[in-house]
Order: C-alpha cells, then structure tokens, then sequence
DNA sequence: CATGATATATCGATTTCGGATATATCGCAA
DNA sequence: TTGCGATATATCCGAAATCGATATATCATG
C-alpha cells in the first residue's frame, strides 16, 4: 500500500543535499530557488525536520563558526550548523523519489477527467 | 506560493464523484479499483472528509433504502448516503487537478538526480 | 447459524503544518 | 552611528490531517 501523501519537505531536503552538504539557512534558500519561489520552506518546518533527519541517522552534522573579515578574534561569530548526506540518507532518498514516481503513476487515474475505456 | 502537499484524499473523491454519483462504501472500493489495489481510503479517513465536503457545499447528499429481494416491508433496511458533485464541487476539483499538475512540475526538479545545467 | 461482506460512523493518539515569536550577528546605507 | 534588512538557528502553539481501533447493524452465503 502506498502513501499517496509522502513527506515532500523531507523528499526535498535531501535532495539538495545528495547534490553538497549545506545548512539550514542555505537549504532554504536553495529550495526556493530550485522551485523557481513557489516552495518556501519555513523555519518552523525546517529545523524540526533537520532535526528528525538527524536524530535518524539519515545526516551527519558539525558546526562551524561563520568568521567575519572584521571580527573581533574573542568575537563569537555566526554558527552554521553544516548537514551531510549519510549513506542511509541516500538510500532514504532514493526511496522517496521511488515512491514519489509511483504515487505519480496512480494519482494520473485521478487527474484525468474520465477517459478510461468503459469495461 | 504552492502547497506541494496537496490533500490527494479530496482530490480523489472528488474524481470519483465526477464519474457518477456514489455512497462511501462504493466510493472506497472504487479508489481502490482506479488504483489498481494501491491506494486505501480507509472508513476513518473517507467518512469525515465526506462530512467536510458537505459542508463546505462540495456534493450534496441524499439517504436511500437499500431494499432486498426478501426483505420484510417493515424491517429497515441498510442505508445509504449519496453523494453527488455540485457546481461548486467541480470547481474545487478543477483547482485540485491544476494544483497537482503544477506541484508536480516542481517536484520534478528534485527527483531528477542533479542533472542542471552548471549556470 | 456463523462468517464475511456491506454500510456508516466516532474516538483518540500521533504526526504534520503554518504563523508567530525569540535570539543574535552581519552588511549596508542614511 | 544608527537603524534596517539579511543572515542564522530554533521553539512554541494552534489547527488540521492521518491512522488504528472500535462500534453498530444488515445482508448474503455456506
């Protein structure tokens, strides 16, 4: 049986990072512009997400401080919190976009007005 | 800015509701049949959605007797909700048909394994 | 007479989603 | 120098959808 809803948000996180690793505010920006602007990842939906693919072992993650060309030596700097595709987040990639494939396949009964033969 | 999570239960309802006027049971088992087995509304999630549709002046509904052949005149027997699509219900589905058509167009840039060009 | 199919419906736990909010730094322009 | 927008991460909460289980009752078949 197959989830005719599947969790794009995830689907689509890990698919721009199978591409490089990135970080959060990065990805976000990275989905838009994928998208062409019509997804819009929120924070809300982001953090919690990265979050769950982590605790999940599908990322691997390290922080990093962001160093400024000003900045004080003692200064803390920006953190990025950088995430990395793991081999189990690629075989759970592969998986969405398998599923995705055949969801697709399914709903194009639905999407068609009413053409099917009469048997 | 796209909802690339659609709620694909209504879509398909309202698909099915399009061919023909129909009750929740055999509503059920023709999703199952358009699907070819894949895709389960199960008794849970397809009754209040059929609540939600009505309300919302989706489909319009009637009650019928459904009568057996051996049936005493007075037993009562078991009862079905019809559901037909209205006006407004066909407008809806129409809004459901262009939103998956346009969501799956930018799913497609994250399915295909980073195949862009290098701009 | 018992089982499975028909037929509708609710309950509660879990998950997901979206808006708002919070904190803090950096870059630029008025 | 001051304030604003962008960068950067994160939580809180209410609304909505989903799912498994349960409930009730009739009909058809063996």
């Amino acid at each position: 049986m197959l989830t005719l809803k599947p969790d794009h948000s995830e689907l689509v996180v890990l698919s721009i990072l199978a591409d490089t690793p990135s970080y959060g505010y990065a990805i976000s920006k990275a989905v838009a512009a994928r998208s062409e602007g019509h997804f819009k990842l929120a924070p809300s939906n982001l953090y919690p997400l990265l979050t769950r693919l982590e605790k999940q072992g599908l990322v691997t993650t390290n922080w990093e401080e962001v160093k400024s060309d000003t900045a004080d030596p003692d200064a803390d700097g920006r953190r990025r919190k950088w995430y990395r595709l793991s081999a189990k987040g690629q075989k759970r990639l592969a998986q969405h976009i398998d599923a995705y494939h055949r969801a697709r396949a399914i709903l194009e009964a639905f999407v068609t007005p009413a053409a099917e033969p009469r048997a």
